[in-house]
DNA sequence: ACAAATAGTTATAATCTGCAACTGTTGCGT
DNA sequence: ACGCAACAGTTGCAGATTATAACTATTTGT
């Protein structure tokens, strides 16, 4: 058990996600729409059609506040509700021509800034870094285990 | 000018950060205590001790959220306001006991987390993760410019 | 000495969030 | 065919988080 080398790997992935994290948050703000609605339209831009509880799923939030993200989205025109012709409790959600534009210049935005990203990798390691990104990804989906398990023994509940 | 191998990075990099988001995100709000409130303290114990200011920018929030953010902490005894004695507007702020305690069982419950996340990685494969994820942190934070540079000129802006 | 700059706090308002309770739809067992 | 549980989705509410603007207090520079 390599205690040394957890603590290397959780002090990166921390630095890395709290960076990105950042840049999301300060760029999406600066153009009238929330980071929510920026992800949701990004999913659902990714996904094609997708339907309100998945689409929380796959974001992590309540399906309630996703009814009201979507609710937002709709009312500026950048997505649509479809009902479902085989199971009227499903609701198919879809991008307007506003929204798939949308999607598409901020696909083409995030793949121009990580392509700045590469071009500050030294060229001989940057497959090397690509592989380690998606072994990293891997294990990280697969952990099955929370982040934070000793919180609610160990740590001091107030 | 590879556009191909930076959609792969762009790929990766969002799952990466959007799991272990909402890995943190639910696994903040079972020990009541805000995400916001848990990484200003893991911050501060990293640091010893730090002025608001300073931590606001390390956090990437407003200063006055930061204010506020580090009373619910000194209210709920996990961290204490002292005045510094050389420039009396400066805030010196550290964890208390309960704090400091909180601060080292996280730490510990992060390294246990990516310590299973290593060993999901096949161990030949470690060190070169490893390495890779510095590479790429690095890159990251030398990297200027925005995430979403088109935003302000290309998207519709509602 | 006095204006500009800096660190920090409070007032206000807007937004985001989730739990509980609700409607409407479908599938299943009898 | 009926009733009931399960499911998708929405709204009421209440709490938490956030940033902008306006403020106090302290220091620095001229």
């Amino acid at each position: 058990m390599d205690w040394h080398e957890s603590s290397i790997l959780s002090e990166r992935a921390r630095i890395l996600v709290r960076h990105l994290g950042n840049l999301e948050k300060n760029d999406a703000s600066c153009c009238g729409i929330s980071l929510a609605q920026c992800h949701a339209i990004m999913e659902i831009g990714r996904k094609g059609k997708i339907n309100p509880n998945d689409l929380a799923d796959l974001l992590g939030v309540d399906k309630t506040t996703m009814s009201r993200t979507i609710n937002n989205l709709v009312e500026s025109d950048l997505a649509v509700r479809h009902l479902n012709g085989g199971d009227r409790r499903y609701v198919v959600i879809q991008l307007t021509k506003n929204g798939q534009r949308f999607f598409e210049n901020t696909e083409t935005d995030m793949k121009r800034y990580f392509q700045s990203v590469l071009e500050r990798i030294p060229e001989d390691k940057r497959s090397q870094v690509l592989e380690s990104l998606e072994i990293f990804k891997a294990a990280v989906k697969n952990c099955g285990c929370a982040l934070y398990t000793g919180w609610k023994s160990t740590h001091p509940t107030q």
